[in-house]
DNA sequence: TTGTAAGCGTTATCAT
DNA sequence: ATGATAACGCTTACAA
């Protein structure tokens, strides 16, 4: 592998010389520039992109930690990320955690390394303050709502408010929730909200992600009969297709047997007609990217739109 | 930033050492160790990633090349090669490409500037003999049959194949196909499979990628009538979804207007009761894992199973 | 067990 | 315009 001590060498040439023709800086005869290219083209050099990053301090890579991949949430904000990030020439560095705590250590630690020019928590299983004690090393953005680290986020709280509001509006007493964990922020905001609307922990249900947590948990609710919610606010799209093919399979009807009001507004919601709280998730994404190279504190909220359907 | 050579002096000991305990090695006293780890505390060292990269000429990260990050397809394939790489503590370096050339090229440069240990493309724009060229640079595995690089793919003429074979027992005449772009190695395998079959180009739709696409195509075939296909083997699940929704507002039967068969056997094709071409998404991202690390060529052959539903 | 010094391959500063 | 040379910060023979 040829280097560009090399080049020079075998151009006569200076190194500075060398990067020169290698950068299209100016101040370098056609002369000497074409010599250079040439030897470079015998060699067969090849630049080594760790020297440049060495040497300049800077990476441009951005890293994105999420839970999960595949889930259609997640890969919006990360589409959004992309976008943005490619634009500018950076490459993105993906975390896959599974809310496992190392995993997302690992991924701060390479900001400390100085392997990431930046680091985007899509969501989080550290605490906010252990995150924060990384922000000296490089702007971390995160995608939930923060009073210390810049930050992109909806209103989950409201969000179900508005939800309740909806759902009483159209005639259902008794509001149950589906969550996927029994932490976070944004669970907690959740929670918050529906017991300040006057229902209780027993119409709440954990573990809700996946389609077949949905058909447990719809299972889990034919049992209760009369005696459980009349409508449900859900995690998201995947859970509430779930439910519905769930009860449809056992001959219920929705929303007549139960209300479904999911998150996310995916193409399985709009399919099966389940009404859908749409976030802007690439614009998420978008203003994650953005906000890592603001210095002082922002926080963007980002507006939800509730899509009624025929589950409500 | 103090570095390895400011701890060495601050701790009165070698830059050797000070790397050693950094390292964990053996042989260095348990008094140096102490004194540097402390003078390191000190100091508030960190270790550059960078310069680790370059003095070892590996970095740990493989790339991974995809047109669209939130298909479900790609995104799976991307979670089983994040699970294996994250295993072996590698990262992986996203390239979503949008199938520009350029994009593509991009990945490759960084394989070639040994920024990349390894490359995968789930999916390429550019040529088979283009993408060889970098082979010379690190492993590149490819998610499609090749007959000189690492390989993982499915039978795409079989799987076209099969599905007419099933669609004819079934009853249906006249087949046409769905497909996203108009060239790939896996296109032409498709059209390939049905033109042997014995059907005809004017049955094949172009451009069929997301719901909206296949929105598109019902509403061509709704104007055509009687005069096209009875069934259509589909880009995947998402592309069949659209079609089913706006036949069905169109008050229109699947099948007894339009049998469906689709690739990927997503959610939505569980919901909706449409039947599929499952493939195992997972392994094929593992497998492509695996083949980075294998020095002589090797192919990697993935089953397929087409799960019947209502649809058909 | 410890240290010296030579890489790794660039970029950047400062003369000339 | 061109070049010497010092960073960048670590690993790793090789020597002691």
């Amino acid at each position: 592998m040829a280097n560009i001590r090399d080049i020079a060498k075998a151009a006569n040439v200076s190194v500075t010389t060398v990067s020169r023709v290698l950068n299209d800086h100016p101040y370098v005869s056609e002369e000497k520039r074409r010599a250079v290219l040439e030897t470079m083209k015998v060699l067969k050099y090849n630049k080594n992109l760790n020297a440049v990053t060495l040497s300049k301090g800077k990476t441009q890579i951005i890293g994105v930690v999420l839970p999960y991949i595949h889930q259609p949430f997640f890969s919006l904000v990360l589409n959004g990320i992309a976008r943005r990030a490619s634009e500018e020439g950076k490459t993105i560095m993906l975390f896959q955690t599974n809310y496992e705590e190392e995993k997302e250590r690992e991924a701060l630690e390479k900001l400390k390394g100085k392997q990431l020019d930046g680091l985007i928590f899509c969501s989080r299983a550290l605490s906010q303050a252990d995150i924060q004690m990384y922000g000296q090393h490089g702007p971390v953005v995160l995608c939930e709502e923060s009073e210390h680290m810049n930050c992109v986020y909806m209103n989950h709280y409201e969000s179900i408010v508005t939800g309740v509001r909806h759902l009483r509006r159209r005639g259902y007493e008794r509001i149950g929730l589906t969550l996927n964990r029994n932490s976070g922020r944004n669970t907690n905001e959740r929670v918050r909200a529906l017991k300040d609307s006057g229902f209780h922990d027993e119409d709440i249900f954990y573990g809700a992600l996946n389609m077949e947590d949905g058909e447990e948990i719809a299972r889990e609710l034919l049992l209760l009969g009369n005696d459980g919610p009349d409508a449900l606010i859900i995690t998201n799209d995947t859970v509430a297709a779930g439910i519905y093919n769930e009860f449809r399979r056992r001959g219920k009807k929705i929303p007549d047997d139960l209300a479904l009001l999911s998150y996310d507004n995916q193409h399985i919601a709009q399919s099966l007609e389940i009404s859908s709280v749409q976030l802007p998730l690439l614009e998420m994404g978008e203003a994650a990217y953005s906000l890592l190279s603001i210095p002082k504190h922002k926080k963007i909220e980002l507006p939800f739109t509730l899509i009624q359907r025929e589950s409500t």
